[in-house]
DNA sequence: TTGAAAGCGCTAACAG
DNA sequence: CTGTTAGCGCTTTCAA
């Protein structure tokens, strides 16, 4: 292996000036950076990243741990496409910045939390991004206390303020239900994120008082705690069209959750978009193409992920910058809505 | 921050001796080892990563460099999705041998190329895994080479031989020929991979040799190269749709695609499964749950990238294993394929 | 079994 | 501007 030493020797000067080199090179006489350059050409010169950290104390890594269940061995951060938007976002401002992403799979909730720790204690990563926030979150928890860099898609509960970068789904859910409610609907469905998760408990604030401005009732049968996925999705919409009286729109979890339903509509013989109105949330890039396209509440996740590792790095380099920032999700009509139908015979 | 220094004067004991107890704890004396235990806990001690690798010369990391394109930040890995699930599988094989996943984007193969150098220069990661493999590959040309570490997911053209997990296309592909073929279907359109990626020529040789198997003529303007999109999928579908002798069935280069090739079919005003039969390629998890359900060539994707991350990490480890290994896909067949409209008749 | 000590390859004073 | 040097926190001989 080539060291620092190696293109010292070779270079014929110390490896101070080598070093200075490589950190700041304006530093070094013209001379010398010649030198030098040929030598790291000649010689194919990498410095090596663990070296350089052990001395820096910083790894120019940020962590992230994904919880992927083991039977299916499926992601479940929110919902397997929207998780890749957002990966693939922090991804793209970690490499813009020259940091890159480290991943350490965890297969439950505990292991989420020990594997953080791991990667914070033994100082793999400069810092950490953290998904699927919950009201009382333990990572937080241990990462506020170890007074390590971190910032969460998603507020908690905390007493303490920390950093995170967040959308108002209260209001994206409300304008929904607004929207659905101008178009004639009033038993109008919703299956929520899962329980435990705090953009869950935002959301369905949201949707209980736009329901109540419209004079709409909330049947307990039409609100019900879901997950992100096709499956419940499907599940749970076939469940509400079978009731009494039906709903006539769902609101689903996210886009995939919506697609579940949209096809759980297409089972019980009626036509989503027309029979019964379907709306996402989320709009990942495949919801423009579903057959009806679907209509969704737009939650800008490529910004959202950009952003949180942007924030991150900021922090870690020093720049002083807004901790929090709430995002504005938007509603995205296409064909999965329509007017109630029988709405003007009323 | 607290060092083995600290654990080995608390625990009265040396240095070694708790570097022993760390690395194996079996060589050292019972009381020791309580001793020692004791301090960890009080002082939450976590070894540093950067002080080891720098030490022990390896990093438990894997590397990965996925390429974005910036416009649209999207992954352009074998698909989304697919790669997600790839990616997922790696993750978690890590994940059990104690492995983190290192990645770090790039935006071209330009920097794809130089990424992977600094990964492997700078000795960020033990190993690398690459994917999109191209029959000629400079990412492999460079890591054989640089001896360094490495599986793909796909073949090369390469002279040399090197250690990859693969699938076979042709076979894929040749199969779902057949069944088209006993359908009925005379005029089959095919959307290809990348034309750069290996396994674009990997299967369209399957296509080519089951097409003249069945005496079907290749017509040049139903083999369109594609890509992995849902937006080629459509055009291309398209396309081929409003020719003079349009297809009755359509072969996609993957799932994606297909299901932009049936929208374009629904667009037409045609039926997909009815009017024209749709294949994709990946089998990933949402081809089930399409509307109609699609057919299509499975891949075992969490297969592939969990044995991939395996035979990486068993060849670190010393073990030696099979260097090359190829899955068989197989034909799903669900409902957006059918037989020829008029077949009965002709 | 344990302790002392020599580095792993780099950075950052500091003196020249 | 350059060279010397003292570590960063750990692993691993080697003797005791």
């Amino acid at each position: 292996m080539t060291t620092i030493r190696d293109i010292a020797r070779r270079a014929k000067v110390s490896v101070g000036t080598v070093s200075n080199y490589l950190n700041s090179p304006d530093i070094v006489s013209e001379k010398s950076q010649r030198a030098i350059r040929k030598a790291i050409d000649e010689l194919a010169f990498h410095p090596k990243a663990a070296a350089r950290s052990l001395k820096s104390n910083q790894t120019r890594r940020i962590g992230l741990v994904p919880v992927i269940s083991p039977e299916e061995n499926r992601s479940q951060e929110p919902s397997d496409i929207a998780f890749l938007e957002f990966l693939s976002a922090v991804n793209t401002a970690a490499a813009e910045n020259n940091y890159s992403l480290l991943l350490r799979a965890a297969t439950s909730a505990e292991e989420e939390l020990s594997n953080l720790r791991q990667l914070v204690g033994e100082k793999h990563v400069d810092g950490v991004i953290i998904l699927g926030t919950r009201p009382v979150d333990r990572r937080i928890e241990f990462l506020l206390e170890a007074e390590f860099a971190f910032v969460s898609f998603g507020r908690s509960a905390e007493m303490k303020e920390h950093p995170y970068v967040d959308v108002d789904g209260a209001k994206g859910i409300a304008e929904a239900v607004h929207y659905l409610a101008g178009l004639g609907h009033r038993r109008i469905g919703y299956i929520t994120p899962p329980d435990d998760l705090m953009c869950s408990r935002d959301r369905s604030s949201g949707f209980l008082s736009a329901m109540e401005e419209h004079d709409l009732q909330v049947d307990d049968a039409l609100m019900v705690s879901g997950d992100f996925s096709v499956g419940v999705g499907q599940a749970a919409t076939n469940r509400m069209l079978n009731l009494p009286e039906p709903p006539t729109a769902i609101l689903a979890a996210n886009d995939m959750c919506a697609f579940g339903a949209m096809r759980a509509v297409h089972t019980c013989g009626l036509i989503p978009g027309q029979d019964v109105s379907v709306i996402g949330f989320d709009d990942i890039h495949l919801a423009a193409h579903w057959q009806p396209a679907l209509t969704t509440v737009a939650q800008p996740l490529r910004r959202i992920g950009f952003t949180a590792a942007q924030m991150l790095i900021d922090g870690l380099s020093g720049r002083d910058v807004q901790k929090q920032l709430i995002l504005e999700p938007h509603l995205v009509i296409r064909q999965s809505t329509g007017i109630v139908r029988g709405h003007d015979t009323e």
